[in-house]
DNA sequence: CTTGATGCAAAAACTTTGCAGGTCA
DNA sequence: TGACCTGCAAAGTTTTTGCATCAAG
């Protein structure tokens, strides 16, 4: 029987996830996290990002080449990447109306979409 | 004064990325060289696929963590990622309407936006 | 001929894996 | 205490770079 215990390590790890306001890349968890853990090394972040992904609870996505995860559960939702400073948020609004099932042009079937904005971020926009 | 060859190697990359029906991943733009060009070396993929990024013919794109190449200049267009076959089709219909300096929900300014549907191609839907 | 381009191999960057020692239950 | 977890370092991958040689003009 494999048991999966609550370590320090991904105690911190889980917390910077779930705090975070869009999708992190592994460099940016192994960052956050050495605040709390100075030694931690990057081989824990990459299996513990690993862990909870097979555990459902996070999930990648790719943005710009760069892998990058958040939690799941948070429904349908999509990303603005914000080409001023870089950083990535979540959006709740859909500017799409796709229910799976729908013919596109061409015959294809779509069962899922995804979207990324692009643009100027409220706090880079303020920042002017 | 720096000039910019013509050679085989580069006629046959270009020839490719003009001829594709949607974008490609570097290994595919090499395995397709190689009927012309058996010797072609993995680098010169790579240093042409970049050499035409840099001179805008060609650009790229990421989908499902992979970096693809496509041609530029194709207008506004999405992509199709069959999840049956894998292949990635270039759609030339916008499901979104968001003229550039929309301000989205949450104060976001959007100035370009990328759309990714993932269904059945029809050939896959046709071969069931 | 001159200089840019190519192929090979080494280097760099990013992930995964093996191990000995540390830690959770 | 036993089994899982961690950090370090070695091994894979993928992409870039250095160099001697080749070839476009």
């Amino acid at each position: 029987m494999t048991a999966t215990r609550s370590t320090r390590q991904r105690d911190v790890i889980t917390r910077i996830m779930q705090a975070a306001q869009g999708p992190l890349a592994v460099a940016d968890v192994h960052d956050r996290a050495r605040s709390d853990l100075p030694g931690l090394g990057i081989a824990t972040v990459y299996r513990t990002l690993k862990l909870l992904t097979d555990q459902g609870r996070i999930h990648p996505v790719t943005l710009d080449g760069e892998t990058l995860y958040e939690t799941s559960g948070q429904g349908h939702h999509h990303h603005f990447s914000c080409q001023d400073c870089g950083r990535v948020f979540t959006l709740h609004t859909c500017p799409v109306a796709l229910p799976s099932g729908t013919v596109y042009p061409g015959g294809f079937i779509v069962r899922a979409h995804e979207v990324t904005l692009y643009g100027q971020c409220p706090d880079c926009a303020a920042r002017v």
